[in-house]
DNA sequence: TTACGAGTGACACCCCGTGCCATAACCTGG
DNA sequence: CCAGGTTATGGCACGGGGTGTCACTCGTAA
């Protein structure tokens, strides 16, 4: 992969709006192909802008960094996940509405199986590009908890003072849940259906905690009914403390199940 | 803050392995004084050296990058936690062992509350710094998730597949219930015991689902008991569809509070 | 005293990222 | 048809982070 001496471009060195897509998907399939074959540091960024047939400086004018230009969606997909949760219908639980946002950034790693799995395979391996690949997730959960702080409030209002933690850590679960099942697809060749092993993973977090946010501190015995939202499967989640009495505590799921099931 | 000409150095040019961690220190303080009085990209590695009287040289060798000298503690942290991962005793709850070991995290910064705010405020307006503490704490998100996926099996064998999730979900809850903590403490000027609302929010986390791990899917009506481990005020927690007939689920809840409380 | 290793200073080098300006295309309105 | 602005680019220079290398100076052990 030898320098291009780039005399007598073949290319037009103007291009309108249009094309301008075609050279970022270019120096995007350059770069990953380069950092495939030869590795990412030994890749200088002007060996990238040569086999897309670019000037250096255009490169930069299309990736704030080198790393980006091996995760060139993760803008574009994290406006879509802001747009997911600003159009979300009020009557949809905040915990859903983040689970369908996460979707959408597992959609865009199953839109290209091979280019994902090669990208794992390298982020694994470059520290550069691990770390930043976590500051990019991490702007996923960052939306994700401003959304559940500003409407936990509504659904789980009784909970007392810890909507804020509650908030973090059920967006740090979601993303969590996300990782795991991506990166268990990745290992596994990209090969199988991995939105319904993310839905899978969201049964999970709604079992383990997720619906069970209305329920909060519970003292000594509380059990709280769920929204059903005409989804029959929905979850009852009762929590106690142990120093409850029995009969307390059957008497608490007991008026939760009447107010929830009617 | 002008260039030193370094000329006739007061320092002597070679130092003991004891003063090594002096000359660690006055780049760390020199560093830290120049980002909060001139800025994080205003200050160049060539004025960190000049300020603590070394080569620029020196600096590299003390600190892998730039962004290392603002987060000193941060690797001698990780080893402090995976120490306490490895001592820890085996009757304890894995999930209060990851507790305790972001506990050692945030003693590092209660360290030195005054530090920790300043930096606190580098952080939020220099995105080069905060991916950078982003990293740091994956790196202790990634500790715990490999402890507890090789400790979840024995607490919980009977709840099926679904332990590597829970594992992740679980370390990246007690990361996000630290990560909460600590920035409140923060914005609050680094004000109050830190320590104590860290193991409040423990307690909401050990409430939502810590305990309730055994619990697994429920389908339709199950619930388990938890074990007790001489801890009062543990908390049962019952998972029940709500196609389940309610006296299927009071059947699975007097069960389980019949086998842990005895 | 001599030999060795650890820590350092000094210099050179690569290359990422940015500011700046000239240029060539593509729309506009006149 | 043409003068104007806009957009995308190429080329150039520069600052600065991070690394390799060599010589030097200590302290220490033999």
């Amino acid at each position: 992969m030898q320098y291009v001496p780039h005399m007598s471009q073949p290319r037009s060195t103007a291009r309108t709006t249009a094309q301008r897509h075609r050279v970022r998907q270019d120096l995007a399939t350059a770069a990953m192909h380069l950092f495939s074959t030869k590795g990412y540091e030994a890749t200088t960024v002007d060996e990238i802008a040569a086999a897309a047939g670019v000037a250096r400086r255009t490169f930069f004018r299309h990736f704030r960094s080198k790393e980006e230009a091996i995760f060139p969606d993760h803008d574009d997909t994290l406006v879509r996940v802001q747009a997911v949760l600003d159009s979300a219908e009020p009557g949809e639980h905040p915990l859903d509405t983040v689970c369908r946002g996460i979707t959408e950034v597992l959609r865009m790693y199953a839109e290209s199986p091979e280019v994902s799995v090669e990208r794992y395979r390298l982020t694994r391996e470059v520290p550069a590009l691990r770390e930043h690949e976590i500051a990019s997730v991490a702007r996923y959960d960052r939306l994700f908890t401003r959304y559940l702080l500003g409407h936990f409030d509504e659904a789980a209002h009784r909970a007392g003072d810890d909507d804020p933690l509650l908030a973090e850590v059920a967006a740090s679960a979601v993303v969590a849940a996300h990782n795991h099942v991506l990166r268990r697809w990745l290992r596994a060749g990209g090969k199988g259906d991995v939105e319904a092993q993310l839905n899978h993973a969201f049964d999970v977090i709604r079992e383990t905690f997720g619906t069970g946010m209305g329920v909060g501190r519970a003292t000594p015995a509380t059990a709280a009914p769920v929204p059903q939202e005409d989804r029959p499967g929905a979850v009852v989640v009762a929590v106690a403390r142990t120093d409850a009495s029995p009969t307390e505590v059957l008497r608490a799921v007991e008026k939760a199940l009447e107010s929830g099931l009617d």
